[in-house]
DNA sequence: CGCCAGGTGGGAT
DNA sequence: ATCCCACATGGC
């Protein structure tokens, strides 16, 4: 377990030394604002939002980037904010019709106009926006639309609980590796990570933004193993060369 | 062109 | 419980 352990910091310590710090999750609000660059990601050492806005807008990011390049989400993002829609009682006041032209760019619309509808009915309660008070997992898996990594994504970014957030890249960077064999469920791989990383948002929030970036750059579907900073600890590439 | 992108819900088996 | 499919745009 301990040197398990100290296998995943060792990883997670490779990916950022190659990649740097990733300054996740992107507000494309912020995009040019001080302390952030043109895709609206922090420089420099990264802050939870502090304003309602902020935690909302990763709130619709999270579920408008369900199976979609994050592009295609950031020109829907910048549609509905500049229709005025930046708060949850605003999503309510606005047909689903309505909300899924402002989407489009972000594929699935009119799916994604409900979801984004059930979000706001849920995040217009008092307090709900607030870290303090905000919705337990199980209440945003109840809502139509969220499901586990939608829910942790907004755990985590919007919130910053110490939830750690799998997704597809995860699987295939993890399973490459050797750690995973495909068969487990997504709260096993999550156990496994809570498991093997230090309990903190920070870690978490990194770690998964790390294998973002190094699923874009080496680990894609069709692997580029070369100049891999992981490749040494790979299973697929020493398979494969 | 076809494939891929920071999934989810619903229905069939 | 698990598998399969619909949902949809935009970039390479």
């Amino acid at each position: 377990m301990r040197s398990t352990s100290r296998a995943f910091l060792s990883l997670y310590l490779r990916l950022r030394e190659a990649y740097g710090p990733q300054g996740w999750w992107p507000l494309p609000s912020m995009a040019g604002a001080r302390g952030f660059d043109s895709g609206g990601y922090h420089r420099g050492s990264y802050r939870w939002p502090r304003s309602p806005e902020g935690r909302f807008e990763i709130i619709l990011g999270a579920i408008l980037t369900q199976n979609t390049a994050w592009t295609n989400v950031e020109k829907a993002l910048e549609r509905l904010r500049r229709a005025g829609l930046v708060l949850p009682d605003q999503f309510l006041q606005v047909p689903a019709r309505s909300l899924a032209r402002f989407i489009r760019s972000s594929g699935y619309f009119n799916q994604k106009a409900k979801k984004l509808k059930a979000a706001a009915r849920v995040f217009s309660q008092p307090g709900f926006l607030e870290p303090r008070s905000a919705p337990s997992r199980e209440d945003l898996l109840s809502l139509w639309g969220v499901g586990r990594e939608t829910a942790d994504s907004i755990l985590l970014y919007a919130f910053g609980r110490p939830v750690f957030v799998v997704d597809a890249y995860t699987r295939r960077i993890f399973g490459r590796l050797g750690v995973f064999d495909g068969t487990e469920s997504y709260d096993q791989v999550q156990q496994k990570f809570h498991d093997l990383l230090p309990a903190r948002p920070r870690i978490y929030n990194e770690m998964h933004a790390l294998i973002v970036e190094h699923a874009k750059q080496h680990c894609r579907a069709t692997p580029v193993c070369s100049g891999c900073p992981v490749s040494l600890s790979c299973r697929y590439f020493s398979a494969s060369s």
